[in-house]
DNA sequence: GTCGGTTTTATACCGTAGGTTTGAAACCTA
DNA sequence: TAGGTTTCAAACCTACGGTATAAAACCGAC
């Protein structure tokens, strides 16, 4: 049990060990992955964990999870990064105390990092036993991403950097766990400007059928996750701009 | 410089006093406000601060926050409260670095609970100096507050329990920032099936002009604050669950 | 080369959400 | 009773998003 100079303490405030942990999403071959690692030690021995670490007396927690981070995935390939919860239990270690942010990460589809040997994907869907309260914060990341893929542009963190309609339906499919039809994507996205032809075309599929056209985010909107709101004055409803 | 007992702390998990903040609106008078106090001691002596203060070794920051808060206003008054987000730049507090997770809380219009003499409300529009980060975590609440009234049923917590459409109105307008048409928020809010009439009428208005129906939230919709979802199949869209 | 099979794209149709306008209904005061 | 004021209801209209159909473009087999 030790103090650590740097932090200020008293018996009025009390101090807590602080971790960050990452829930990093990607859909691989149709479904929608969290990368996990598997515990060596106790508790929760062989159990499978969110990527994460103590926050260092320095850094911001958004500084601390990418840290964490890179040591499991390239960092470059992390397409979206944003705070998800806290979660403060006193009872979620049985170690002893600690509080934990949870941030949401998105990689796009395609990718496939090199991973250290403890670390894999898992499909969202058919989780492994999980340590802690890890299950419940993959529960929570989910619920958040399918929330902001429909008002929102994340969809973009989640696709390739140049892509079909098709496979930019995949990948909403496997995120949101819901059919979605290309058209009505296609059409959506489009008249929102967050999507734009490059003009080029798919390499003609190997099993035939007509080749695709080749879309992207537009650049403008990349950063921009703001809501598509109801009840706002259509002149100033962020759809309309272009 | 203390060590706590309770918590658990070695080199390399440093330990951080950690706080809870509040961020409680309310409209008042047509108007959004926040609930501040005024500090009497360094730093930023006078300045208006966010209701808050430590988290302690057995408790929950839900718990923290709610403690705090029983010092300012009645809990009973709350009608909703959700976690927002955590400052962790370690620079944010001059005395020494302080982790805060900050809440959202939200009154219903008409309440006037007694408040404390360092304790006041101050309209969002216009805010007094604000000490060490509040006022940009006030920001955030807004833009959550902002987004979530219009794809979810937040706005229950910032009506009365009984309310004329016209009164919705003004809640409405007053959170949103921007005008909203009453015809508009009644046809969309009752077919969301979130509003019910109650039957009664209002008390003739003191200055003429026909008398008007009383409303709700549909009990089934109070806690209900799933966002409302484009992307989906109509037959499961939480638009049409009555 | 021609004929399916396959996949993408474009077009059309349609119910409905939500913005807007209008007018009637119901109350007050003068 | 007339005029002002506010609420409520109905209608209209644009556009969103669900659905279906057909056309376009490629492949492979014959």
């Amino acid at each position: 049990m030790h103090c650590v100079a740097s932090v200020w303490s008293s018996p009025d405030r009390p101090a807590f060990p602080h971790q960050a942990l990452a829930v990093v999403l990607q859909v691989r071959a149709a479904r929608l992955h969290v990368l996990l690692w598997q515990r060596a030690n106790a508790p929760f021995v062989g159990a499978w964990a969110l990527p994460g670490g103590p926050l260092l007396p320095d850094e911001t927690l958004g500084a601390s999870v990418a840290r964490q981070l890179a040591s499991k995935v390239e960092l470059r390939q992390l397409a979206h990064l944003e705070q998800l919860e806290t979660r403060s239990d006193p009872g979620r270690d049985p170690r002893g105390r600690t509080v934990a942010t949870a941030y949401l990460g998105l990689i796009p589809a395609g990718l496939d990092p090199a991973l250290p040997d403890d670390t894999a994907w898992h499909p969202v869907a058919a989780l492994p036993p999980t340590a802690f309260d890890h299950g419940s914060i993959v529960g929570s990341a989910l619920g958040r991403l399918r929330a902001k893929l429909s008002y929102t542009n994340v969809g973009f963190a989640l696709a390739p950097p140049t892509f079909t309609i098709a496979e930019l339906r995949t990948v909403y499919v496997a995120a949101l766990g819901y059919d979605v039809t290309a058209t009505n994507l296609q059409r959506v996205l489009l008249r929102r400007g967050v999507l734009e032809p490059t003009g080029e075309m798919a390499h003609p599929g190997r099993s035939g059928g007509r080749p695709a056209m080749l879309y992207r985010f537009a650049s403008s909107s990349l950063e921009v996750t703001d809501p598509f709101a109801v009840f706002r004055p259509p002149s100033e409803r962020p759809t309309e701009r272009r």
